[in-house]
DNA sequence: GCCTAATTGCAACTGAATTGCATTAATGGC
DNA sequence: GCCATTAATGCAATTCAGTTGCAATTAGGC
């Protein structure tokens, strides 16, 4: 597996259909010139192959596997990533930091969908928002967050309270 | 003082040019239908006054000089003028909730700006965010909440590091 | 003035995130 | 390939915002 950290831990894997994100993570974990480990493989990995921003908690599900990484150095690793620009941190209603690859070209202005009963944190497409909104003098504009609230398509009206239980939570 | 709650303890309160805020959370209150209670109109009051949206900490400090009410109450009111409508809770990067009182018609949309440096959130006015964003298929949008980051007027590149201390925050 | 349900106060608790420090291991130089 | 060095990790204890359970208080209707 192409240069993963430890050679010994990960040779006896077999090749998984996640290999791609995990070869993913190791160029850009690389191309930052700091050091290459498992912890920072796996959780950027997890990241990658994600379909929705992840909770710490949601990382540890998704991580420990296999290994088994401290929740402490989850933790520093997300910081990590994000102070590289790797990942994306997104602060949530429930206090509950998600975060996600930053794949996405996130110039300065991000949208997110958060479902308001299970919680789910989507990614959405970038938007302008410059020109929507006026700022007091002598105030300087440098990200711009959209958050959308509502229901996503496994929540809404139409599959009620019992269809569904609420995912992605606790 | 106009009816309020317990009419012993504000009647030697000298005339405080905050008074109007007083009579305006009297007024706001009973408008509800529930019960008048001290600790509601000294936190609406305070909420009314202020300038920026208040954090959980801020409102006790504001508040304590004559009463004192229990943190957890503060709490409770806050989380029930929020139900009433009567104020309106932003989830800031810090994972610490502010408040502010909610004059604006807030109607799906809200626009907040946040300082990256000393904290202070910030209600703007309006804007229209319907027509920016696609979502998923199924996916119902209810709320959209813009927020800006950057730097107020306080904080900005003009006047830095040493001249201003981080305010707002601990 | 009295009653009763709605509020409050207190104490203990939860859950996310942080900090300090000793231990481990990735990488560059040999 | 082996070693040193220093960044990263693991562990334990801590912080901090917010919540919960329950007994004591009190606003508002009679």
């Amino acid at each position: 597996m192409a240069g993963l950290c430890c050679n010994r831990a990960m040779s006896t894997n077999p090749p998984s259909p996640a290999k791609r994100h995990y070869l993913q993570a190791d160029t850009l974990i690389r191309s930052t010139g700091a050091r290459l480990t498992r912890p920072r493989v796996e959780v950027l990995a997890a990241l990658l192959a994600a379909e929705q921003a992840l909770s710490h908690h949601e990382l540890e599900e998704r991580i420990d596997r296999s290994v088994d990484i401290d929740r402490v150095t989850i933790y520093r690793v997300l910081d990590w990533l994000t102070a590289q620009g790797l990942a994306h941190r997104i602060a949530g209603d429930d206090r509950v930091r998600r975060f996600n690859a930053a794949g996405h070209a996130h110039e300065g202005a991000h949208a997110h969908f958060q479902c308001e009963r299970c919680g789910t944190v989507l990614c959405l497409d970038e938007f302008s928002a410059d020109p929507v909104v006026r700022l007091p003098r002598g105030f300087r504009p440098q990200h711009y967050e959209l958050t959308v609230k509502g229901l996503c398509a496994g929540c809404g009206p139409s599959r009620r309270a019992d269809t569904r239980t609420p995912a992605h939570r606790h």
